[in-house]
DNA sequence: CTGTTAGCGCATTCAG
DNA sequence: CTGAATGCGCTAACAG
């Protein structure tokens, strides 16, 4: 019982190119009464053309894909809905894939949106080193934008991202300037872009302030496990504190921190200050509340979206990559200044 | 450049038909050494049949929608997860609508989804109340089913919810054994299913212990709605506390209600014990930690996609609702037992 | 201004 | 077991 173009041509008494034309909104080709004869005859109706048919004889499904690598991530939530407003204020609609941290199911998720034919795709990846998953977009000319997580190639398209390096500095730069003398740094996977470029700012700080007792570690960016690496810290160095400020590569892993720092009897940010990074939604709500460098996640996933659309409509973006600005959010967990 | 399925039957020296049914995989109809060469093509050439024009000549899209009124909200996160997972395992792909707690947004999003031809709708409405948005699914026959937020309907479809009704009542029960005497209980809006439910459960609990002094108050199930609302009763209040107990229709009203406390010098759980709703990740980070009603999130969104896809495969269901459990989980928002 | 004619890429009859 | 023909619903030249 669905009805078509064709059912509303044949009642209108045109053919179909004529509802075609008023259906694409066509200015010309449509003569002022029959424009508003079909118009009237598809309100009421509430005839709805197939936008799969449109997709096939287009060659456009108004659709693009978004890969992240987990939506419970408290990150990705606020990014994934910048993603979606700016979307679908074009008319786009979203795939959202999970790839779940797992490289496989990225790629397997990047084949099946080339298959649903989507105009082009928004990929926040789940490792940096370039292994070919990147190749079927090139080949087949699907417009993409590499997002938050970067991916290192030399035809890697479009990228947004928010300034990681320049983030990390400004951290650990609040922390020496603050009277910090021995800072521990926990990081993330080492295997990710941010986590690189984190750690290079870290350095950049610690370099220009001549502080070159900062202490690395790697963690995995999960509150368990910066938790159970402070404990480590905590218990091996029995008596006088190892560090007296810590700078942890996302926020979850600060909250991590800050618990075993309190289970240890230690006051934040009296004994130990600590910053974070992200500003997820936890971050204000934990006590003390977190200081951390905030990323505009929402603005990001907008960027990408609307570079994204560009590309789509085949103009050839000015920059390779849009930089956006981490900003200092000051709470409690450090002293004041 | 885009190869399509007459290219790789050119190739093959067949026809269209035969790439056509080794590529669904048709058991009869190809020789075994035949299928044998177009499969060993297809995997060279490294063809992807186009799902939009398989679309067109299938009647079906194989990707579903799913509307929910905020992605941002905690609760949504793994529930969407859970949704995403079953729906890969399965060969579907999935729309992601923001219908961002408006309801015009929403009757859009599900327009758009018919549009593009989903196979089927998950819908975690925005409001109660029928004004028929469902109509138009009903009338093409899109399978869709009802997750978290239901609407009041006769025709309204599957259902896959937690029950509130229990969980609450869960929730006040606890407060009422362990002594409470003046619960508060600040419900949500009011327009939601959700909020009804839980409101029934706890004056359910009331009624059953005799607690006819529960306090019933509305906000807007926001983290600051809730700290306002406290503020003011804490305020009017001057002295003696109006309320011994306090049980807040989720976890974000629950914390709000815990700042409010605490910045008003009352102590949690000694004067005021607390119990939240949901689970979400924020309820175990706060102190003291959430005890709280927690909702399967993620099973939820499972279980509402294996419903969905089985509609879609033309089964009838059994049942027109499944209501999962709530569970109560004891922290230290409240005093030992 | 409007109608006719071709496809878009694939699945699916129906013959052979 | 295989191929040719038809159509899914719509857009896009091309004519009139």
């Amino acid at each position: 019982m669905k009805t078509t173009i064709s059912d509303i041509a044949k009642q209108a008494g045109v053919s179909k190119a004529t509802v075609s034309r008023v259906l694409n909104d066509h200015a010309e080709g449509v003569g002022a009464e029959t424009r508003a004869r079909i118009k009237a005859l598809i309100a009421e109706t509430g005839f709805q053309p197939c936008g799969v048919a449109r997709g096939l004889a287009t060659g456009k499904s108004r659709s693009v894909g978004l890969v992240i690598p987990d939506i419970a991530n408290a990150f990705f939530p606020p990014l994934v809905r910048g993603v979606e407003e700016a979307l679908r204020q074009r008319g786009y609609s979203l795939f959202l894939c999970d790839s779940d941290r797992d490289v496989q199911k990225e790629k397997d998720n990047l084949r099946v949106l080339l298959e649903k034919r989507v105009d082009g795709i928004l990929l926040s990846s789940t490792i940096t080193d370039y292994d070919g998953r990147l190749d079927p977009l090139n080949e087949r000319g699907v417009p993409y934008v590499l997002l938050d997580r970067i991916i290192d190639a030399r035809g890697a398209g479009v990228q947004v991202y928010v300034d990681n390096r320049k983030g990390a500095r400004m951290a650990m730069e609040y922390l020496i300037r603050g009277g910090c003398r021995r800072p521990l740094f926990i990081n993330g996977e080492e295997g990710l872009s941010i986590s690189r470029l984190r750690r290079e700012g870290v350095e950049d700080a610690c370099r220009e302030a001549g502080t070159p007792a900062c202490t690395y570690r790697a963690a995995d960016y999960t509150l368990a496990g910066a938790e159970a690496l402070v404990d480590s810290l905590l218990d091996a160095a029995s008596g006088e504190l190892p560090f007296d400020a810590i700078f942890a590569g996302n926020d979850m892993m600060a909250v991590g921190a800050l618990r075993s720092l309190k289970r240890h009897g230690r006051r934040v940010p009296e004994d130990v200050e600590i910053i974070g990074f992200d500003d997820v939604e936890v971050a204000r709500l934990v006590e003390p509340a977190l200081t951390t460098i905030a990323q505009p996640a929402a603005a990001m996933g907008a960027a990408a979206a609307e570079l994204l659309l560009r590309l789509i409509d085949g103009e050839k973006p000015l920059k390779r990559s849009k930089i956006m600005e981490p900003t200092l959010v000051v709470r409690q967990s450090t002293r004041p200044r």
